[in-house]
This record gives structure tokens, C-alpha cells and sequence, in this order.
DNA sequence: GCGGCCAGGTTGGCTGTACAACTTGACGCG
DNA sequence: CGCGTCAAGTTGTACAGCCAACCTGGCCGC
């Protein structure tokens, strides 16, 4: 039995719990869970809630569920948050790797029609370029290219050019990141890229282009990172009942 | 009002009736759906109803929620059903491609330790490798790398080497994918890749390797698949909400 | 004009109920 | 022994209701 904290809902305590015994190995790789009716009375809630906790787990890939028959364990591998997702120094640190950044430049212009389309902004409005290499345990691994709409763009620039996260500085200021839209794809080093990657002018390099929103839907960054081949890959879970990831023709 | 007709969950249609609505730009970019409740009273269901049907396009990144506030529509982009971004025929037609595939080679032979664990086979047991390029319009763009136990592979097998689709016979022999792992990367094309594809060998290509599994949670295919640069790039959604997307580092 | 307060609207979270659709294993029949 | 039938168990779908948390806009006082 859990209780509330109000804090955090139940549903998420839940999740957590069922998440924790199954990497545990509680109910085995291939094994099946309890009845939600079962786990509805050992957590002390609703099925209606314990529904809610393993909808979760389903979206992550951990269960199947299938009319009929209880749900199968998938796998037992550790999920990330999505705040480790979105943050390249949480995910990193996550891995017990040690991130490291440094902002290389920045740059205020009015932003360009692609620009004003991803961050819905007006003609004229300007924007804020910050580029920055990423280095894991001093070992540079990407770099990236991120435009933030003006308002957003004075909080970061006003950051330590050294400083390790601008995720968790910004989440200060009160900018959160709630829904991010991803397209990975390869491209290729040019002059910049080699000279901070350390990589020749040419070289592949594995691209992932992001844009993210705030709680009100309204665009705070738009971003191009580019990663050395080798040192990171991205995975995604998909299913039929939610799909998230998809293929597109390169345009 | 919409008609139950049994075949298909009412919030499913729902859902795709609210997804035409927002395609069809009904409520605007960046513009407000109805609350829950006057959609409810439109379409003669439940609140409960409708909440099954947003969560599913949040899912997918259409529109926004949060407490307090009606939903926001985020884009207007069409979203791939699960069954596209698993068949790449299905994929490419959808988009108005012409796919196309050949079967370069068959073999059938013990699993090896990585094929064991990731398809969940005992040791001795068999699995059949399926080499295939695929093509767009005649180009080739893709070669894929299939691994499936014995039961599918036979299936397989026996198909025209011409066949364009795979995945739509293996349906009709019952298969059924319902949970797809993607891990996205870069590699580099190897003697065979390069001849199927006409780039020459040691050029970077995008890899994605998947495993998918049936309603049952038993692996049914391993699959690499190496894509020529600039041809296609996969996009992700996630939010804070539901988390599918992940960053690993390469082992 | 400005700022704080408040009421109404809206979504999040949780409970309870009912039935449908489906799976599985046991049983019995041929 | 093989096969179909059946019952019990389990998840999916849908409904109704309640309250909390939160956002927005308008009103009022200063």
C-alpha cells in the first residue's frame, strides 16, 4: 500500500513501484504480471487507477497487454524520464558518465523564415543562436546548434559560457519543456563540426534535429544536434496501441 | 454523431475523426479544441470516451493538455499509423512512393548468442536470415538484415523473391506485429552493402535495428536495416506525458 | 491606470459499475 | 489420442459522478 504524498499522483507511485519490481526481476523476463484486479487491492486503489500505472508501462515497452490474458513482462531494461531525454546532462549523468559543455558562440538576428516557422514567431522578431560543443568525461561528442526565440535567448546568454546545463538553469527562470519533436537522420561535418568534434571536414555524423514546446504549446527551442559517430545511439519504443516514432522521406 | 459499428473502439473513431478535424485545420495551428465535455455532448458520448480518444493524439503530439486550460493544437501534420512505420511497403505507398524489394539471399542456420537472446531461442535452435535490398522508385535506399525463428522464417522463405512486401503475407499467415524496439545509428557500409546500394564500402549509412514482437510478447524479427544518407530520416514524438524516445550511448 | 481578488471554466485524478471480447485450461466426447 | 465445447479468468470499452488543481478574464479597490 502506498500513500499519497500529494505530490505526485497515485497512478505515477504506482507505475514507479510495478517499474521497480520489474526491473528487480520480480515477475521475470517473459513472466506475467498480477490481474489488475489483484494489483488494484495490493496497491489499495481502483482498477481504474492500476489501468492508468500500466498504461505507462506499456507506452515504455516494459508489458504487453492484450485482451484475455494477463500481461507479459517485454524486457527489464531501465527507462529514461523524459527529463533525462530532454536533457543532455541529466541523460548523461543518469549513465554515470560525467557531461561536460561549452559555449563556443552566440549570435542575436532577426530570424529566418525557417526559424520564424518552427518558433512561430512574426517577421522581424529576432532570435537567439547559441552554439555549443558537449563533451562526455572531456571527450567531445556533439555539437549543437540551438535557436531560442528572444526571451528565451537573454536567459541563456546571460549563463557561464562553461556551465554544464542550461536545461536545469532555464527550468529556473521558469521555462519547462513538455512535448519535443524529433527527426534524426545523418549528415555531415563541415569546417566548425571538424575543428570542435575533432573529426575531418565531410565526416558522417548522426543529426538530430528537435524542437521543443512549453505547457502552452508555444515553440522555446529549436535545436541541431550532431553527434560523432559511435558514441551515441537513439532508441524508441513503439506499439500499436501508441505510436510515436516514424519514418519520413528526406526532403 | 458517430455510429458504433463494433468493428472499431468509439474512441478510435473519435480520435480520427478529431484528427481530420485538426489536418483539416478546423481549429487552427496553435488554435483551442473544444472542452471535453461540449465534445462529449457532440459525439454523444462520454468524458471518458473523449479522454481516450485526446490521450491518444497527444500521444502523438497533435495537441497539448494541461490543467486548467482547454487543449492546444500543436500541428497539423498527418501522424503514420503503427502499421507504417513498421512495413516499409505500407510506408512508402502512403506517402505515394512506389517501393519496391529483392531478395539478394536466404540462409538457415543455428542462432548464434546475440540472435538467441534477442529472439529468446535455446540453444541449437534454428533461425533463417533474409538479406533483402529495397528500393524507391527503382532506386535502392535500404538493405535490410532480417533475422526470424525457424516457424516465420519458413514463411519467409517461401515467398517470390520479388515479392515487394513481407510483412503483408506474413500477416496472412497469422503474424502479427504489435511491439516494435528501434535503436537508431550510424555505420558504415561494408562490400555488400555497397554493391546493393552503388555507394562505395566504408560510406556512413543510417542504421535502425528493430525487434519486433507478437501479441504474446515472443520476438518474431531482428532486423538491421542501413539506410543511404539523405533518402529517409525518422522522426519521434515525445512528451512529458508519455516518454518513447531514448539516448543510449554505443557499447 | 494598475494590481489583487474572485468566480467560472477546464482538465487531472480517482472511484465504482457493468458488460463485451478474448484467452486459457479443463473436461468430456468420439 | 485428438478434438471441440465450455467455464472461469482477464483485459478492453464505456458510462456516471465527484472533487482538486489550475487558468483566465473580469471586477473592484486603490
Amino acid at each position: 500500500m502506498i500513500v499519497a504524498d500529494g505530490r505526485q499522483a497515485m497512478y505515477r507511485k504506482v507505475a514507479a513501484e510495478l517499474r521497480q519490481g520489474i526491473s528487480d526481476g520480480a515477475y521475470g523476463s517473459g513472466g506475467r504480471l498480477p490481474a489488475e484486479a489483484a494489483l488494484a487491492e495490493a496497491y489499495g486503489v481502483s482498477r481504474g487507477t492500476i489501468r492508468q500505472a500500466l498504461a505507462l508501462l506499456r507506452a515504455d515497452g516494459l508489458v504487453t497487454s492484450r485482451r484475455g490474458t494477463r500481461r507479459v513482462v517485454l524486457g527489464t531494461a531501465r527507462v529514461q524520464t523524459f527529463s533525462e531525454t530532454v536533457s543532455f546532462t541529466r541523460w548523461a549523468r543518469s549513465l554515470g558518465e560525467e557531461p561536460g559543455g561549452r559555449v563556443v558562440d552566440v549570435v542575436r538576428r532577426p530570424a529566418d523564415p525557417v526559424e520564424r516557422e518552427k518558433l512561430r514567431l512574426a517577421e522581424g522578431e529576432e532570435v537567439c543562436l547559441v552554439l555549443r560543443v558537449r563533451t562526455l568525461s572531456a571527450v567531445p561528442v556533439m555539437v549543437e546548434r540551438s535557436v531560442y526565440p528572444r526571451h528565451i535567448g537573454e536567459i541563456v546568454a546571460g549563463l557561464d559560457p562553461a556551465a554544464v546545463s542550461h536545461t536545469v538553469p532555464l527550468e529556473e527562470h521558469g521555462v519547462r519543456f513538455t512535448d519535443v519533436h524529433h527527426t534524426i537522420d545523418v549528415t555531415y561535418a563541415d569546417a566548425d563540426d571538424a575543428a570542435l568534434l575533432g573529426c575531418r571536414a565531410g565526416a558522417a555524423l548522426l543529426r538530430e534535429r528537435r524542437c521543443s514546446t512549453d505547457p502552452t504549446g508555444s515553440p522555446v527551442e529549436w535545436s541541431e544536434d550532431r553527434y560523432l559517430p559511435g558514441t551515441v545511439a537513439f532508441t524508441v519504443h513503439n506499439s500499436s496501441a501508441a505510436t510515436a516514432l516514424s519514418r519520413r522521406t528526406t526532403t
